[in-house]
DNA sequence: ATTGACTCTGACGTTACGTCATGGTTTATT
DNA sequence: AATAAACCATGACGTAACGTCAGAGTCAAT
């Protein structure tokens, strides 16, 4: 069942030498290690390669890999979709580039020169640099952040692997009902269950959600643009109508409380 | 009309540095300099730059870069050929690997585990490397290897920069052609009729093509791989066909003369 | 028991720049 | 004309992500 490194090494197309400098470097360290030294991986390891492998490919330096990887609340799933976010990013300034490449050669062909402004603008990479600033800086100042967080910290680090799993499928589960809801008004019975649920959810996964503090997490759903851009990529505009059905659920709790 | 160093890096969204670099590895030197040692680049190097950006993209190291620009028989439009069939594979990569992330996306919401094997599969870049060493090689090779070859170096070194590209183009149209016509026999006059352009082009444009050396250049485009790989790009199957079709050709002129 | 394929840990090499430091040059502004 | 602000030049060292030996131990099979 475990691999030994050379195993790793050509099933995954890299080298020995990546795989000991990845040890080294604290990025994925086999998971046990035989009485003469030998690494040996497993499974779980290679899933973790597999990660590295996708970050890797999106230009990130394994130094910000090993932080995204370590941080107490990396979500594969968010992850995954965050990888694909880029990757689509990446494609598009790719075929920017080919239409530039076509575009030379009908100059060249036409003996024709072309436009400046049009010769450098495709490799620009601005925008895929925009995309991965934000990412690491959501996974990085996602936690330790507001109280609620700190305890939600505590809790997490006491989940096994599969519970993340668990948890963070639930929760996509309920960003998706919600994102389907948003034809109707946020103060929709059907809106107001599924905001009921979501709070269920956190108070369940993370920490005791009181009233107030689920109030004050729908301020910051709009207040922090990590929050905002993070749940806006189930849907554009899920962040804002969150937020105000969250402020009618924390509303008519008041009231049934008086 | 020249521009300073800043300027270009500004426009073409590079650092100084990488300017001061290209300079001294002597891939690009600024068209002059002025007396306080200022370097100033004119729209050619601007460019040389931009050749060097698509080349850079697809993964070329300067020193290979260097090699290919430097080449006597660097052909700008055939370079932009290849630029574009490499990059079409890099998107073809990158398309798997968006795929393979849509996969791992799907199995860790369905909570099963993914196939070892196509884990890693969509990384792989051999298919790409395959490639660039093949356009490295071929113009690395492309001279100077057969007698006819030195003669034609010869020949184009007097050639001029426009006279290149109709060159190459006329080339590019027999190759086209002769695709089009593989549907029929290379017995097949039509066929014959273009492999006599096909000789009569290399004559006007490079030597004086015997039909023993047409016979011999017949019998490299299947033998030596480089060549059949570059005619193949035109179309698969290219190559022998036109070897075979080179082959009637020349015996049917070694009968006419007896 | 030995061969061949693997493994380990250093340790230095490489590529393509980044990042100062130090000092001269141009241009704009006063 | 002086002076600041912005720009340029040449070293020279730093860095990231490995590549590439070297020297020595390990393991599986013959």
């Amino acid at each position: 069942m475990p691999y030994r490194i050379k195993e790793v090494a050509d099933y995954v197309g890299i080298s020995v030498r990546t795989l000991h400098h990845y040890d080294r470097a604290g990025l994925l360290k086999p998971g046990s290690v035989t009485a003469s030294g030998y690494r040996l991986y497993t499974d779980s390891e290679l899933e973790k390669l597999q990660q590295i492998m996708f970050f890797r490919e999106l230009g990130f330096g394994l130094r910000q890999i090993k932080e995204i990887l370590d941080s107490p609340g990396f979500d594969r799933m968010q992850a995954l979709a965050a990888q694909k976010i880029l990757l689509l990013e990446k494609e598009k300034r790719l075929e920017a580039i080919i239409g530039l490449v076509e575009q030379t050669l009908d100059a060249v062909k036409g003996g024709i020169a072309m436009n400046k402004k049009d010769m450098f603008r495709a490799f620009d990479m601005s925008e895929i640099e925009k995309h991965q600033e934000h990412y690491t800086e959501e996974t990085r100042q996602k936690y330790g952040h507001t109280e609620a967080y700190k305890e939600s910290q505590k809790k997490a680090a006491s989940y096994k692997k599969e519970d993340w799993a668990a948890i963070s499928a639930r929760g996509a589960e309920i960003y998706q009902e919600l994102a389907d809801l948003m034809v109707l008004s946020p103060a929709d019975p059907q809106v107001q269950q599924a905001i009921g649920a979501w709070r269920q959810h956190i108070t369940d996964s993370y920490y005791n959600c009181t009233p107030e503090i689920f109030r004050g997490l729908g301020d910051l759903y709009v207040q922090d643009e990590r929050f905002t851009a993070s749940i806006d990529k189930t849907k554009p505009g899920l962040a804002r109508f969150m937020s105000e059905a969250m402020h009618l659920y924390c509303d008519s709790i008041a009231k049934k409380g008086r």
